[in-house]
DNA sequence: GCAAAAGTGTTAGACGTACACCCATGC
DNA sequence: GCATGGGTGTACGTCTAACACTTTTGC
Protein backbone atom coordinates (compact mmCIF):
# COMPACT_ATOMS: atom_id res chain seq x y z
CA UNK A 1 0.00 0.00 0.00
CA UNK A 2 1.18 3.68 -0.63
CA UNK A 3 2.42 5.85 2.12
CA UNK A 4 0.89 8.70 3.44
CA UNK A 5 1.22 11.90 0.79
CA UNK A 6 2.27 15.10 1.75
CA UNK A 7 3.02 14.44 5.05
CA UNK A 8 6.41 15.86 6.76
CA UNK A 9 8.53 13.51 8.69
CA UNK A 10 10.48 14.23 11.79
CA UNK A 11 12.90 12.68 13.90
CA UNK A 12 12.42 11.06 17.12
CA UNK A 13 14.82 10.93 19.69
CA UNK A 14 14.15 9.32 23.22
CA UNK A 15 16.15 10.95 26.02
CA UNK A 16 16.60 9.63 29.69
CA UNK A 17 16.74 11.44 32.65
CA UNK A 18 18.65 9.34 35.20
CA UNK A 19 18.54 10.07 38.59
CA UNK A 20 21.09 8.07 41.47
CA UNK A 21 21.03 8.31 45.33
CA UNK A 22 24.07 8.34 46.89
CA UNK A 23 23.13 7.92 50.46
CA UNK A 24 23.44 11.71 50.85
CA UNK A 25 21.96 13.36 47.84
CA UNK A 26 19.66 13.36 44.93
CA UNK A 27 21.49 13.33 41.77
CA UNK A 28 21.64 13.53 37.93
CA UNK A 29 23.55 11.62 35.61
CA UNK A 30 24.41 13.62 32.46
CA UNK A 31 26.72 13.66 29.83
CA UNK A 32 28.61 16.22 27.50
CA UNK A 33 27.21 16.20 23.90
CA UNK A 34 29.63 14.70 21.42
CA UNK A 35 28.16 15.34 18.30
CA UNK A 36 27.25 19.32 16.66
CA UNK A 37 25.52 21.55 17.58
CA UNK A 38 26.27 22.56 21.19
CA UNK A 39 29.02 19.78 21.61
CA UNK A 40 31.04 19.18 24.42
CA UNK A 41 28.10 20.71 26.49
CA UNK A 42 26.32 19.68 29.11
CA UNK A 43 23.05 17.62 28.23
CA UNK A 44 21.13 14.21 29.23
CA UNK A 45 21.60 11.04 27.08
CA UNK A 46 19.55 10.49 24.51
CA UNK A 47 19.39 9.13 21.31
CA UNK A 48 17.02 8.44 17.54
CA UNK A 49 14.80 5.76 17.72
CA UNK A 50 15.76 2.84 16.39
CA UNK A 51 13.69 1.80 12.85
CA UNK A 52 12.51 -1.77 14.73
CA UNK A 53 12.74 -0.12 18.23
CA UNK A 54 9.99 0.63 20.69
CA UNK A 55 9.82 3.39 22.50
CA UNK A 56 10.09 1.71 25.58
CA UNK A 57 13.02 -0.29 23.88
CA UNK A 58 14.89 2.73 22.82
CA UNK A 59 14.87 4.20 26.39
CA UNK A 60 16.30 1.02 27.55
CA UNK A 61 19.29 0.90 25.42
CA UNK A 62 20.03 4.24 25.63
CA UNK A 63 20.09 3.55 29.26
CA UNK A 64 22.22 0.70 28.76
CA UNK A 65 24.60 1.98 26.72
CA UNK A 66 25.46 4.39 29.27
CA UNK A 67 25.38 2.79 32.35
CA UNK A 68 25.71 -0.75 31.71
CA UNK A 69 22.27 -1.66 33.42
CA UNK A 70 19.26 -3.73 32.67
CA UNK A 71 16.06 -3.81 34.41
CA UNK A 72 16.26 -0.24 36.04
CA UNK A 73 12.88 1.33 36.77
CA UNK A 74 11.78 3.42 33.76
CA UNK A 75 8.88 5.40 33.36
CA UNK A 76 7.68 7.41 30.33
CA UNK A 77 7.60 11.20 31.40
CA UNK A 78 6.41 13.26 28.57
CA UNK A 79 6.75 13.78 24.87
CA UNK A 80 8.57 17.52 23.75
CA UNK A 81 7.89 19.01 20.31
CA UNK A 82 8.35 22.51 19.92
CA UNK A 83 9.67 22.93 16.35
CA UNK A 84 12.57 24.58 17.11
CA UNK A 85 13.95 22.65 20.28
CA UNK A 86 16.58 21.25 18.38
CA UNK A 87 18.29 23.98 16.31
CA UNK A 88 19.44 22.24 13.57
CA UNK A 89 16.71 19.47 12.47
CA UNK A 90 12.76 19.22 13.56
CA UNK A 91 12.81 16.26 16.57
CA UNK A 92 10.72 15.37 18.77
CA UNK A 93 12.30 14.11 22.14
CA UNK A 94 10.06 11.33 23.88
CA UNK A 95 11.49 11.35 27.95
CA UNK A 96 12.06 9.38 30.14
CA UNK A 97 13.25 9.23 33.60
CA UNK A 98 15.22 6.46 35.18
CA UNK A 99 15.61 5.89 39.09
CA UNK A 100 18.83 3.77 39.42
CA UNK A 101 20.99 2.01 42.44
CA UNK A 102 23.85 4.74 42.38
CA UNK A 103 26.26 2.04 43.57
CA UNK A 104 26.06 -0.41 40.38
CA UNK A 105 26.69 2.49 38.34
CA UNK A 106 30.50 2.38 37.06
CA UNK A 107 32.12 4.71 35.52
CA UNK A 108 34.35 1.90 33.28
CA UNK A 109 30.81 1.50 31.70
CA UNK A 110 31.33 3.82 28.90
CA UNK A 111 33.56 6.57 29.54
CA UNK A 112 33.15 8.10 26.41
CA UNK A 113 30.37 9.94 26.80
CA UNK A 114 32.23 11.88 29.38
CA UNK A 115 28.96 11.29 31.96
CA UNK A 116 28.91 12.79 35.76
CA UNK A 117 26.69 12.83 38.28
CA UNK A 118 25.44 16.31 39.46
CA UNK A 119 23.95 16.59 42.67
CA UNK A 120 20.35 17.75 41.97
CA UNK A 121 21.17 21.43 42.91
CA UNK A 122 23.98 21.99 41.72
CA UNK A 123 22.92 20.59 37.84
CA UNK A 124 24.44 22.84 35.06
CA UNK A 125 22.73 24.44 32.54
CA UNK A 126 21.30 21.86 30.17
CA UNK A 127 21.11 22.04 26.40
CA UNK A 128 17.96 22.78 24.88
CA UNK A 129 15.29 22.35 26.88
CA UNK A 130 16.91 19.19 28.76
CA UNK A 131 16.22 21.29 31.81
CA UNK A 132 12.91 22.32 31.67
CA UNK A 133 12.55 18.06 31.35
CA UNK A 134 14.28 18.07 34.71
CA UNK A 135 12.51 20.08 36.15
CA UNK A 136 9.42 18.21 34.80
CA UNK A 137 10.78 14.64 36.02
CA UNK A 138 11.45 16.37 39.60
CA UNK A 139 7.84 17.12 39.74
CA UNK A 140 6.50 13.86 38.44
CA UNK A 141 8.72 12.06 40.54
CA UNK A 142 7.44 13.86 43.60
CA UNK A 143 4.23 12.98 42.78
CA UNK A 144 4.79 9.49 42.24
CA UNK A 145 6.39 9.15 45.05
CA UNK A 146 4.01 10.03 47.10
CA UNK A 147 1.35 7.94 46.48
CA UNK A 148 3.62 4.59 45.70
CA UNK A 149 6.59 3.12 46.63
CA UNK A 150 9.08 4.24 43.59
CA UNK A 151 12.26 5.23 46.04
CA UNK A 152 13.13 2.36 46.49
CA UNK A 153 14.55 1.66 43.68
CA UNK A 154 16.80 4.28 44.03
CA UNK A 155 18.31 2.15 47.64
CA UNK A 156 20.94 -0.93 47.44
CA UNK A 157 19.12 -4.25 48.53
CA UNK A 158 20.01 -3.23 51.91
CA UNK A 159 19.45 -0.15 53.31
CA UNK A 160 18.44 1.78 56.95
CA UNK A 161 15.10 3.15 58.02
CA UNK A 162 17.46 6.81 58.73
CA UNK A 163 18.51 6.02 54.89
CA UNK A 164 15.17 6.20 53.15
CA UNK A 165 14.15 9.13 55.40
CA UNK A 166 17.27 11.10 54.21
CA UNK A 167 16.01 9.95 50.67
CA UNK A 168 12.22 10.98 50.93
CA UNK A 169 13.54 14.48 52.29
CA UNK A 170 16.14 14.76 49.66
CA UNK A 171 12.93 14.77 47.46
CA UNK A 172 10.60 16.80 49.32
CA UNK A 173 13.28 18.88 49.92
CA UNK A 174 11.87 19.34 53.88
CA UNK A 175 12.65 17.76 56.91
CA UNK A 176 10.06 14.71 58.16
CA UNK A 177 10.09 13.81 61.69
CA UNK A 178 11.73 10.28 61.96
CA UNK A 179 8.91 9.19 64.41
CA UNK A 180 6.61 9.34 62.31
CA UNK A 181 8.46 7.93 59.23
CA UNK A 182 9.77 5.11 60.95
CA UNK A 183 5.90 4.14 62.47
CA UNK A 184 4.45 4.25 58.80
CA UNK A 185 6.87 2.71 56.57
CA UNK A 186 6.59 -0.48 59.09
CA UNK A 187 3.33 -0.07 59.29
CA UNK A 188 3.24 -0.36 55.37
CA UNK A 189 4.90 -3.89 55.67
CA UNK A 190 7.13 -3.21 52.56
CA UNK A 191 10.24 -4.12 54.56
CA UNK A 192 11.83 -7.06 56.16
CA UNK A 193 14.29 -6.29 58.30
CA UNK A 194 17.65 -7.83 58.58
CA UNK A 195 19.98 -9.04 61.58
CA UNK A 196 23.18 -6.71 60.77
CA UNK A 197 23.29 -3.29 61.56
CA UNK A 198 24.96 -0.36 59.60
CA UNK A 199 27.09 1.52 62.03
CA UNK A 200 28.96 3.90 59.67
CA UNK A 201 26.52 7.09 60.78
CA UNK A 202 25.85 6.14 63.86
CA UNK A 203 27.35 4.54 67.03
CA UNK A 204 24.44 2.78 68.12
CA UNK A 205 23.56 1.50 64.70
CA UNK A 206 20.49 1.67 62.43
CA UNK A 207 19.34 -2.15 61.46
CA UNK A 208 19.66 -2.80 57.75
CA UNK A 209 15.81 -3.84 56.15
CA UNK A 210 15.32 -5.52 52.75
CA UNK A 211 12.37 -4.34 50.14
CA UNK A 212 9.70 -7.22 50.45
CA UNK A 213 9.27 -7.35 46.61
CA UNK A 214 5.92 -9.28 46.64
CA UNK A 215 4.55 -6.89 48.89
CA UNK A 216 6.24 -4.30 46.76
CA UNK A 217 4.58 -5.33 43.32
CA UNK A 218 1.05 -6.26 45.35
CA UNK A 219 1.16 -2.69 46.86
CA UNK A 220 2.49 -0.57 43.94
CA UNK A 221 -0.59 0.15 42.50
CA UNK A 222 -2.83 1.15 45.63
CA UNK A 223 -2.69 4.82 46.33
CA UNK A 224 -0.78 4.95 49.79
CA UNK A 225 0.54 7.77 51.04
CA UNK A 226 4.11 7.97 52.17
CA UNK A 227 4.64 11.49 52.76
CA UNK A 228 2.45 14.34 54.52
CA UNK A 229 -0.08 16.21 52.35
CA UNK A 230 1.78 19.21 51.17
CA UNK A 231 0.10 22.78 53.26
CA UNK B 1 24.52 23.62 9.60
CA UNK B 2 24.03 20.43 8.45
CA UNK B 3 21.31 17.67 9.56
CA UNK B 4 21.77 15.02 11.11
CA UNK B 5 23.20 12.17 9.34
CA UNK B 6 22.13 8.64 9.33
CA UNK B 7 18.98 9.18 10.85
CA UNK B 8 15.00 8.05 9.53
CA UNK B 9 12.71 10.64 9.78
CA UNK B 10 9.22 9.36 11.03
CA UNK B 11 5.29 10.33 11.08
CA UNK B 12 4.83 11.98 14.18
CA UNK B 13 0.46 12.07 14.78
CA UNK B 14 -1.28 13.24 17.70
CA UNK B 15 -4.69 11.62 18.61
CA UNK B 16 -7.11 12.79 20.92
CA UNK B 17 -9.49 11.29 23.42
CA UNK B 18 -12.51 13.47 23.80
CA UNK B 19 -14.48 12.57 27.01
CA UNK B 20 -18.11 14.18 27.57
CA UNK B 21 -20.83 13.27 30.33
CA UNK B 22 -24.48 13.92 29.32
CA UNK B 23 -25.88 13.38 32.61
CA UNK B 24 -25.73 9.80 32.60
CA UNK B 25 -23.08 8.17 31.30
CA UNK B 26 -19.37 9.05 30.41
CA UNK B 27 -19.32 9.07 26.70
CA UNK B 28 -16.46 8.78 24.12
CA UNK B 29 -16.45 10.96 20.89
CA UNK B 30 -14.72 8.66 17.64
CA UNK B 31 -15.20 9.46 14.05
CA UNK B 32 -14.80 7.16 10.99
CA UNK B 33 -11.60 7.29 10.17
CA UNK B 34 -11.56 8.69 6.50
CA UNK B 35 -8.21 7.87 4.26
CA UNK B 36 -6.84 4.32 4.00
CA UNK B 37 -5.98 2.16 5.41
CA UNK B 38 -8.81 0.79 7.61
CA UNK B 39 -10.76 3.30 6.24
CA UNK B 40 -14.57 3.48 7.23
CA UNK B 41 -13.75 2.12 10.71
CA UNK B 42 -13.67 3.46 14.22
CA UNK B 43 -10.82 5.65 15.11
CA UNK B 44 -9.87 8.74 17.36
CA UNK B 45 -9.54 11.88 15.61
CA UNK B 46 -6.01 12.78 15.11
CA UNK B 47 -3.92 13.86 13.00
CA UNK B 48 -0.04 14.39 11.92
CA UNK B 49 1.88 17.28 13.45
CA UNK B 50 2.49 20.41 11.11
CA UNK B 51 5.31 21.63 10.25
CA UNK B 52 5.22 24.88 13.11
CA UNK B 53 3.16 23.13 15.51
CA UNK B 54 4.24 21.78 18.68
CA UNK B 55 2.49 18.95 20.18
CA UNK B 56 -0.20 20.55 22.08
CA UNK B 57 -1.11 22.81 19.52
CA UNK B 58 -1.43 19.94 16.95
CA UNK B 59 -3.94 18.83 20.26
CA UNK B 60 -5.32 21.87 20.15
CA UNK B 61 -6.05 22.46 16.42
CA UNK B 62 -7.57 18.59 16.29
CA UNK B 63 -9.92 18.70 18.70
CA UNK B 64 -11.13 22.62 17.10
CA UNK B 65 -11.37 20.93 13.70
CA UNK B 66 -13.79 18.34 15.31
CA UNK B 67 -15.51 19.89 17.61
CA UNK B 68 -15.52 23.80 16.93
CA UNK B 69 -14.17 24.28 20.88
CA UNK B 70 -11.64 26.22 22.25
CA UNK B 71 -10.31 26.39 25.97
CA UNK B 72 -11.26 22.70 26.74
CA UNK B 73 -9.20 20.54 29.54
CA UNK B 74 -6.31 18.66 27.62
CA UNK B 75 -3.79 16.81 28.73
CA UNK B 76 -0.73 14.52 27.11
CA UNK B 77 -1.45 11.01 28.38
CA UNK B 78 1.51 9.33 26.53
CA UNK B 79 3.32 8.49 23.65
CA UNK B 80 2.63 5.63 21.67
CA UNK B 81 5.85 4.15 19.02
CA UNK B 82 5.23 0.63 18.57
CA UNK B 83 7.16 0.16 14.75
CA UNK B 84 4.02 -1.77 13.13
CA UNK B 85 1.19 0.20 15.00
CA UNK B 86 0.50 1.40 11.82
CA UNK B 87 0.47 -0.30 8.80
CA UNK B 88 1.33 1.79 6.41
CA UNK B 89 4.46 3.44 7.35
CA UNK B 90 6.10 4.12 10.76
CA UNK B 91 4.23 6.71 12.82
CA UNK B 92 5.51 7.68 16.45
CA UNK B 93 1.77 8.83 17.80
CA UNK B 94 1.35 11.39 20.85
CA UNK B 95 -2.08 11.13 22.68
CA UNK B 96 -4.00 13.90 24.55
CA UNK B 97 -7.17 13.19 26.36
CA UNK B 98 -9.84 16.30 26.35
CA UNK B 99 -12.84 16.66 28.70
CA UNK B 100 -15.28 18.77 27.43
CA UNK B 101 -18.82 19.85 28.14
CA UNK B 102 -21.02 17.74 26.07
CA UNK B 103 -23.46 20.13 25.82
CA UNK B 104 -21.52 22.59 23.78
CA UNK B 105 -20.50 20.01 21.18
CA UNK B 106 -22.71 20.23 18.03
CA UNK B 107 -22.96 17.11 15.38
CA UNK B 108 -23.18 20.32 13.16
CA UNK B 109 -19.47 21.95 13.51
CA UNK B 110 -17.87 19.45 11.02
CA UNK B 111 -19.75 16.34 9.87
CA UNK B 112 -17.43 14.82 7.27
CA UNK B 113 -15.85 13.24 10.12
CA UNK B 114 -19.01 11.01 10.89
CA UNK B 115 -18.35 11.14 14.48
CA UNK B 116 -20.29 9.68 17.04
CA UNK B 117 -20.26 9.03 20.70
CA UNK B 118 -20.81 6.21 22.84
CA UNK B 119 -20.98 5.37 25.78
CA UNK B 120 -17.82 4.15 27.78
CA UNK B 121 -18.86 0.49 27.84
CA UNK B 122 -20.20 0.31 24.08
CA UNK B 123 -17.14 1.47 22.40
CA UNK B 124 -16.93 0.00 19.11
CA UNK B 125 -13.26 -1.83 18.34
CA UNK B 126 -11.21 0.81 17.22
CA UNK B 127 -7.88 1.03 15.16
CA UNK B 128 -4.66 0.11 15.68
CA UNK B 129 -3.66 0.57 18.80
CA UNK B 130 -6.36 3.33 19.75
CA UNK B 131 -8.36 0.48 22.33
CA UNK B 132 -5.00 0.43 24.32
CA UNK B 133 -5.12 4.20 24.61
CA UNK B 134 -8.39 4.71 25.54
CA UNK B 135 -8.15 2.13 28.96
CA UNK B 136 -4.66 3.95 29.83
CA UNK B 137 -6.47 7.52 29.40
CA UNK B 138 -9.50 5.77 31.40
CA UNK B 139 -6.79 4.99 34.22
CA UNK B 140 -5.23 8.18 34.06
CA UNK B 141 -8.69 10.29 34.92
CA UNK B 142 -9.70 7.99 37.46
CA UNK B 143 -6.13 8.46 39.12
CA UNK B 144 -6.37 12.55 38.12
CA UNK B 145 -9.98 12.60 39.38
CA UNK B 146 -9.29 10.87 42.55
CA UNK B 147 -6.62 13.76 43.14
CA UNK B 148 -7.74 16.51 41.73
CA UNK B 149 -11.16 18.32 40.56
CA UNK B 150 -10.73 17.79 36.93
CA UNK B 151 -14.58 16.16 36.32
CA UNK B 152 -15.84 19.42 36.56
CA UNK B 153 -14.51 19.95 33.12
CA UNK B 154 -17.08 17.67 31.61
CA UNK B 155 -20.01 19.57 33.49
CA UNK B 156 -21.93 22.25 32.09
CA UNK B 157 -21.57 25.92 33.95
CA UNK B 158 -24.43 25.14 36.24
CA UNK B 159 -25.46 21.51 37.71
CA UNK B 160 -26.64 19.75 40.60
CA UNK B 161 -24.74 17.62 43.12
CA UNK B 162 -26.43 14.77 41.74
CA UNK B 163 -25.42 15.13 38.56
CA UNK B 164 -21.61 15.40 40.06
CA UNK B 165 -21.91 12.51 42.10
CA UNK B 166 -23.33 10.29 39.22
CA UNK B 167 -20.61 11.40 37.06
CA UNK B 168 -18.00 10.42 40.16
CA UNK B 169 -19.85 7.06 40.26
CA UNK B 170 -19.80 6.59 36.11
CA UNK B 171 -16.12 7.32 36.29
CA UNK B 172 -15.14 4.86 39.09
CA UNK B 173 -18.03 2.34 37.66
CA UNK B 174 -18.76 2.20 41.89
CA UNK B 175 -21.82 3.72 43.80
CA UNK B 176 -20.97 6.15 46.17
CA UNK B 177 -22.68 7.25 49.75
CA UNK B 178 -24.47 10.24 48.24
CA UNK B 179 -24.80 11.75 51.92
CA UNK B 180 -20.70 11.99 52.18
CA UNK B 181 -20.12 12.93 48.87
CA UNK B 182 -22.20 16.25 49.57
CA UNK B 183 -20.30 16.64 52.78
CA UNK B 184 -17.14 16.10 51.14
CA UNK B 185 -17.74 18.42 48.02
CA UNK B 186 -19.35 21.17 49.94
CA UNK B 187 -16.33 21.45 52.25
CA UNK B 188 -14.08 21.60 49.72
CA UNK B 189 -15.26 24.94 49.08
CA UNK B 190 -14.91 24.79 45.25
CA UNK B 191 -18.98 25.29 44.55
CA UNK B 192 -21.56 28.18 44.43
CA UNK B 193 -24.66 27.60 45.71
CA UNK B 194 -26.90 29.26 42.97
CA UNK B 195 -31.16 29.91 43.91
CA UNK B 196 -32.80 27.95 41.23
CA UNK B 197 -33.04 24.55 40.83
CA UNK B 198 -32.87 21.59 38.42
CA UNK B 199 -36.67 20.40 38.70
CA UNK B 200 -35.83 17.75 35.72
CA UNK B 201 -35.16 14.69 38.03
CA UNK B 202 -36.78 15.01 41.43
CA UNK B 203 -40.13 16.68 43.06
CA UNK B 204 -38.05 18.23 44.98
CA UNK B 205 -35.45 19.31 42.71
CA UNK B 206 -31.76 19.76 43.18
CA UNK B 207 -29.85 23.37 43.85
CA UNK B 208 -27.85 24.08 40.72
CA UNK B 209 -24.18 25.25 41.61
CA UNK B 210 -21.27 27.03 39.86
CA UNK B 211 -17.97 25.88 39.88
CA UNK B 212 -15.53 28.73 41.86
CA UNK B 213 -12.80 29.39 39.09
CA UNK B 214 -10.53 31.06 41.72
CA UNK B 215 -10.88 28.73 43.95
CA UNK B 216 -10.66 25.33 41.80
CA UNK B 217 -7.01 26.86 40.06
CA UNK B 218 -5.39 27.34 43.62
CA UNK B 219 -6.72 23.90 44.78
CA UNK B 220 -5.96 22.31 41.52
CA UNK B 221 -1.88 21.68 42.13
CA UNK B 222 -3.37 19.97 45.86
CA UNK B 223 -3.50 16.64 46.52
CA UNK B 224 -7.45 16.36 47.35
CA UNK B 225 -9.18 12.73 47.77
CA UNK B 226 -12.37 13.00 46.12
CA UNK B 227 -13.19 9.22 46.60
CA UNK B 228 -12.26 7.23 49.19
CA UNK B 229 -8.88 4.66 48.71
CA UNK B 230 -9.97 1.30 46.59
CA UNK B 231 -9.85 -1.40 48.67
C1' DG C 1 29.52 9.96 81.56
C1' DC C 2 28.35 12.28 77.48
C1' DA C 3 27.07 13.15 72.81
C1' DA C 4 24.52 11.65 68.92
C1' DA C 5 21.71 9.06 66.35
C1' DA C 6 18.06 5.15 66.61
C1' DG C 7 13.94 3.88 68.00
C1' DT C 8 9.36 3.49 71.16
C1' DG C 9 5.26 5.76 73.21
C1' DT C 10 1.34 8.96 73.78
C1' DT C 11 -2.14 12.07 72.76
C1' DA C 12 -5.46 15.32 70.56
C1' DG C 13 -7.68 16.32 66.62
C1' DA C 14 -8.82 15.65 61.74
C1' DC C 15 -10.85 12.70 58.56
C1' DG C 16 -13.45 8.75 56.43
C1' DT C 17 -17.26 5.58 56.74
C1' DA C 18 -21.48 3.86 57.86
C1' DC C 19 -25.89 4.53 58.78
C1' DA C 20 -30.75 6.93 60.29
C1' DC C 21 -33.53 10.30 59.61
C1' DC C 22 -36.07 14.56 57.95
C1' DC C 23 -37.43 17.67 53.87
C1' DA C 24 -39.79 19.22 49.75
C1' DT C 25 -42.79 18.35 46.19
C1' DG C 26 -45.96 16.46 42.41
C1' DC C 27 -49.10 13.27 41.85
C1' DG D 1 -50.75 10.99 51.96
C1' DC D 2 -47.21 8.81 49.85
C1' DA D 3 -43.43 7.88 46.89
C1' DT D 4 -39.14 9.80 45.43
C1' DG D 5 -35.06 11.76 45.32
C1' DG D 6 -32.48 15.78 48.02
C1' DG D 7 -30.27 16.94 51.93
C1' DT D 8 -28.78 17.16 57.23
C1' DG D 9 -27.07 14.86 61.44
C1' DT D 10 -24.47 11.68 64.28
C1' DA D 11 -21.34 8.39 65.96
C1' DC D 12 -17.32 5.56 65.74
C1' DG D 13 -12.98 4.04 64.31
C1' DT D 14 -8.68 5.06 61.84
C1' DC D 15 -5.03 7.95 60.40
C1' DT D 16 -1.98 11.88 61.19
C1' DA D 17 0.82 15.36 63.42
C1' DA D 18 3.07 17.05 67.20
C1' DC D 19 5.82 16.24 70.83
C1' DA D 20 8.82 13.50 75.04
C1' DC D 21 11.35 10.19 76.27
C1' DT D 22 14.50 5.87 76.41
C1' DT D 23 18.20 3.03 74.20
C1' DT D 24 22.68 1.97 72.40
C1' DT D 25 27.42 2.63 71.94
C1' DG D 26 32.14 4.79 70.86
C1' DC D 27 34.86 8.03 72.64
Amino acid sequence: MTKYINQNPVLVAVDCIIFGYDGEHLKLLVIKRAIEPVKDQWSLMGGFIGTNEDLDGAAKRILLELTGLHDVYLEQLQAYGQPDRDPIERTISVVYFALIDINKYSKQINDQYHAEWFELKKVPELIFDHSIMVKAAMDKIRYQAALHPILFELLPKKFTIPQLQNLYEQVYDSPIDNRNFIRKITASGLLIKQTEKDKSSSRRGAFYFKLDKLKHKAQFQSFLSFISKPK
